[in-house]
DNA sequence: TCAAGATACGTAATCGATTAAGCATAGTTT
DNA sequence: AAACTATGCTTAATCGATTACGTATCTTGA
């Protein structure tokens, strides 16, 4: 590997010069300068990053938390997105990615040791637990962090618009003449509570009544909870005339429940996802439901924390939120008139 | 941070003695050790993996190079699912996980130069252009490398037996009673050439004669482009009686054009997918589709690169060919009788 | 002409960890 | 008692890059 000695014998000068030379500083002569540029080109010289980080106490290096208890990690659409989105904007802005992960090797580490070994300059946390203790001491530590889609004091983080997106939805039903509207949820986070509590505000707000037992329990990316749950909205003496899933995926369950019971789609029921993920769009019935701006997410998420380790004075905690879109399919009935 | 030279302050003994007794080297006695390990675990030291791998020219850092030539990247399926077995097989050796790319921030750099800047012990390269002179240039490097679905001379690689895949699916419906199958194909790559070299010989080799409108071009990942070559299969006169598809995502269009035109599956059409993702099992009806153990090939994969880099003299290059299974669903009718 | 300042470069310490080589001390051997 | 060995620890160099500080040379102005 060539290093910086190599350069600096080969030029004639020191090592000193030879590291301010290629880093711009103002006390080298432009000739030396010139000729010091041309031969690192020449004989091919890359920086180590290593000794670099070692140096400077700063890596480039961006640690990714992505870790779901339901297991499906990355194969989570919504997730994998989020994820090549901020890759891309990291990479974009001179940073690395790196995963970080508890356990590494004979290591038991946690996260905040584990970012502190690898020198991570920061972190973006995804799609854990956040009440587990290891992520809590990795925010509440001096290490920049950015959570997605939970808010933590004093730290930034990016949420979708689960308010916006559940309200949107519920007009958009509202508008087609849907006043028996269930709402089958996820598992309890801090989203699934943000869309209840939207979903409840916005109905009333609508003058609707939605009797308790329209809003049925049950898993996100989990299609067999989401058909138990159709199930039991089917068998009520007042049925609904429409349906909202966790996800869609999830509802392809429903989907399949309903089928199953002769229900057609749109036409019997009305039904709508959430996402807005590819498979949404070429199902068919092409899906109802409201696209979360993953690429936005990312790369808000990367940007934000390039600012916070980049100017750690100037960068005040803020909550970013992304704001999706209706995607207008062909699963709920116009049912006025 | 607390150092070893912290430690070293703290035990009254020299900085060497206490890299040796972390790292249990014999020639320290044993009073001193236990002394040093427990000042270690109540200072809360960290080992500095960055000054452990300037010294040592070891980073413990896996590359990753994912790129996709139809920028779905890491959303598909397949490769999230790789990349997550990955991760797990990779940390549990020790290993971390860092994505490689070209081009970071201002410095423009190839695929080799950017592993060699992070100093990535090893690189797992999956879903790129393996004709491109980056990724050819890292293959021909000294740094160990592994591939995945591409065989590279003198490297190891983990390869989806794709031969055996669409071996097991043609023998499949030729069993159901099937005779005129047809096989909707992705873009040119060494994938779809062995499945399609498998498809013919395994026609050959039951008797089956296949007219080569029967085989249509498409792409990977796209209902679109299945749902077009649909069309022109049923235009035929002698259309087949089973279509298989180049994936689970992308039989979707086919599906759907098979609905517009009133043709049901699987009592008109029977079709088949590819891959075996979650969505294969939950669609209804479940499709029947051979399905890739990317769990293995992924732990595959990180294993074998860490074999390569901790025994380079005993590691040969080798493929290894990861089986998957078929899965028989509901979209491929028996036709005997 | 000479001191002050500017210019251009070098010296050496530093980041944290590792390790070859060296050196006491105590114990063993002949 | 002299020579040798084993044990246990230290010294100092090293990995590659950065930078505060020092210094030599040249310019400039009075």
């Amino acid at each position: 590997m060539i290093t910086i000695k190599d350069i600096s014998e080969r030029c004639g000068v020191s090592r000193a010069t030879v590291s301010k030379a290629l880093n711009g500083h103002t006390d080298i002569g432009a000739d030396t300068i010139a000729q010091i540029r041309r031969a690192a080109k020449e004989m091919g010289y890359l920086p180590n990053a290593t000794a670099r980080t070692l140096k400077l106490g700063r890596s480039h290096n961006i640690g990714v938390l992505f870790v779901d208890k339901t297991a499906c990690g990355l194969t989570h659409e919504y997730f994998s997105s989020i994820l090549d989105s901020l890759k891309v904007e990291a990479e974009r802005r001179g940073y690395d990615i790196t995963f970080i992960s508890k356990d590494i090797g004979e290591f038991s580490m946690d996260y905040y040791e584990h970012t502190k070994y690898r020198n991570c300059d920061g972190v973006i946390i995804a799609s854990v637990d956040f009440s587990d203790p290891a992520v809590i001491r990795l925010v509440s530590s001096e290490i920049p962090t950015v959570t997605l889609d939970f808010i933590f004091d004093n730290r930034t983080s990016v949420l979708s618009d689960n308010i916006g997106g559940m309200s949107a939805l519920v007009n958009y039903v509202y508008k087609m003449g849907h006043r028996r509207i269930a709402f089958i949820h996820g598992e309890d986070t801090s989203v699934t509570q943000k869309r209840l509590i939207s979903f409840h505000k916005t109905c009333a707000s609508l003058g609707i009544h939605v009797p308790e037992y329209y809003v049925q329990p049950a898993l996100y990316h989990d299609p067999k909870s989401s058909g138990l749950a159709t199930r039991e909205l089917l068998s009520l003496p007042d049925r609904p005339t429409c349906i909202l899933y966790p996800d869609d995926f999830s509802i392809i369950g429903g989907m399949n429940e309903l089928e199953r019971q002769g229900v057609s789609i749109p036409e019997d029921m009305s039904v709508a996802g959430y996402d807005g993920i590819l498979l949404s769009q070429v199902l068919h019935p092409r899906l109802t439901t409201y696209r979360q701006d993953t690429e936005a997410m990312g790369r808000e998420a990367a940007a934000k924390l390039v600012e916070a380790i980049e100017q750690p004075k100037t960068c005040l905690p803020q909550q970013i939120v992304v704001s999706g879109q209706l995607l207008e399919g062909d699963t709920v009935k116009d049912i006025n008139n």
